[in-house]
DNA sequence: GTCAGGCGTTCGCATACGCGAACGCAATTC
DNA sequence: GAATTGCGTTCGCGTATGCGAACGCCTGAC
């Protein structure tokens, strides 16, 4: 169904573009008549789903579709029942906690609740980093086989920092220790100075959500790392009882 | 155009729906022909927007979903702005804070950070609450004149406690309370045990955001009340000069 | 002052889409 | 076990919708 697709490819390319978009860009994007954007976005206006900047008739996700959105947060009994664990988690520490899941070659945040020493990160939720670049997707990535890895990444991994591991053997090799310990890490492959830990949570076959802490290159130390190993462990542990026994 | 508001009318509803929905459910609530329905649910399932539980056919909200609604908050400077200076506060003072925006008689909660105490809270990001029910709702009514308020109220106010106040000319006393004070406050009137006090962002005439602390009844005193209210407003006028000088 | 290029907007035609009715399948009911 | 109810699914017809071309407007170039 064209009209439904188109839709939601409006308010994807929307939601891409940051600060917002012409017309005249949408249709260089999307390759589709303007004729057939300008009615659409007149209607997704309308119902406030797209909002525009009368002087520059510049068209913005509108706050109506920010509902929509969370609902997906709110509908998941996993996400809700990590919320205080890993609220609780994130106060025992004093680090920033993450619940992610994956989904093609990313992971996407589902929840983050951030220390209170790290004011100037803005909030992760649903932003989307890939798998290979993040402790939260390699975990993810281990507990799946060779080929099934092969068939989700791209060809080409993208180097975020100089530290993303990019080579598929050097990213194996990671998986495997992973794979040993029950959890993994990583050292700023995706945000420079920043080393995060992270734990899969059982209870499905593969794996599809991760929780994670990460901080300061600055903080660590073994004992640190010990005790945030230790709860995200025990957080992970906790959640996959109630994926088993709730059937989620 | 039908098919794009139609669309959105399926995500609201599913949105709404807290757990998802059957085929059927939805054909009730919308009275659209289910025809029509199917085909424009398996669209969206095959984009992932809305992901369908194959062995009871319950239909929820997708991943992708999630993305597009949180890239209001990504686009909306006042937003990107507030969220380094709310998550100070809250560190100062280890309160819950909000930032919320008014659309119609709501308010819709935009940031949302937790103070350490309060561990069972669910983030309030996108959750809408009635304007009158709320301190940072109130003090965006009494920005405004008593026609406008009159127009953008429905009739009969909401009574969510017993606390709640549901008459027009008892609001209009607080309202005006709160224009002399500068700032808002309100106590079990959304949730019992709860006070919250709140301050305008300036800079728009009249006011569509506002800052809020909220806390529990047994550590209020005074003195607190006191640094909190100076923090709310020390907060806003920040944000209100930004919005000055960046036209936002 | 004129022209060109880019923009948002309008309109009539061909087409893809929404509709209702009918179908097949389970799970209940008696 | 026959009948009923509720569900998801299919299909052909009439119509709402998407399309390209043309329009009017502005800005900047020369």
């Amino acid at each position: 169904m064209k009209s439904a697709y188109r839709t939601v490819e409006v308010l994807e390319a929307l939601s891409r573009s940051g600060g917002g978009c012409s017309l005249s860009e949408l249709q260089r994007q999307l390759r589709v008549p303007k004729s057939s954007l300008h009615e659409l976005l007149q209607t997704l206006v309308s119902i406030g789903w797209v909002e525009v900047d009368l002087r520059t008739t510049t068209y913005r996700i509108g706050l109506r579709a920010l509902r929509v959105g969370t609902a997906y947060l709110d509908s998941d009994p996993l996400v809700r029942a990590a919320g205080p664990l890993l609220a609780q988690l994130r106060n025992e520490m004093d680090e920033t906690v993450h619940l992610a899941r994956l989904d093609g070659s990313d992971v996407v945040y589902l929840i983050s609740h951030e220390s209170s020493h790290h004011v100037r990160v803005i909030s992760r939720i649903a932003r989307r980093l890939p798998a290979h670049s993040t402790a939260l997707g390699k975990i993810l990535l281990a507990m799946r086989s060779y080929d099934e890895v092969t068939a989700l990444l791209p060809s080409r991994l993208e180097k975020l920092t100089p530290a993303t591991v990019v080579d598929r053997a050097e990213l194996e090799v990671e998986m495997e220790k992973a794979r040993e310990l029950g959890y993994s890490s990583e050292t700023g492959q995706n945000t420079p100075g920043l080393v995060c830990f992270a734990v899969a949570v059982p209870g499905h076959h593969p794996s599809t959500d991760s929780v994670s802490c990460s901080m300061p290159l600055t903080r660590l130390n073994d004992e640190h790392a010990a005790r945030v190993i230790g709860g995200l462990t025990s957080c992970a542990d906790q959640l996959g009882q109630l994926v088993r026994s709730n059937g989620w």
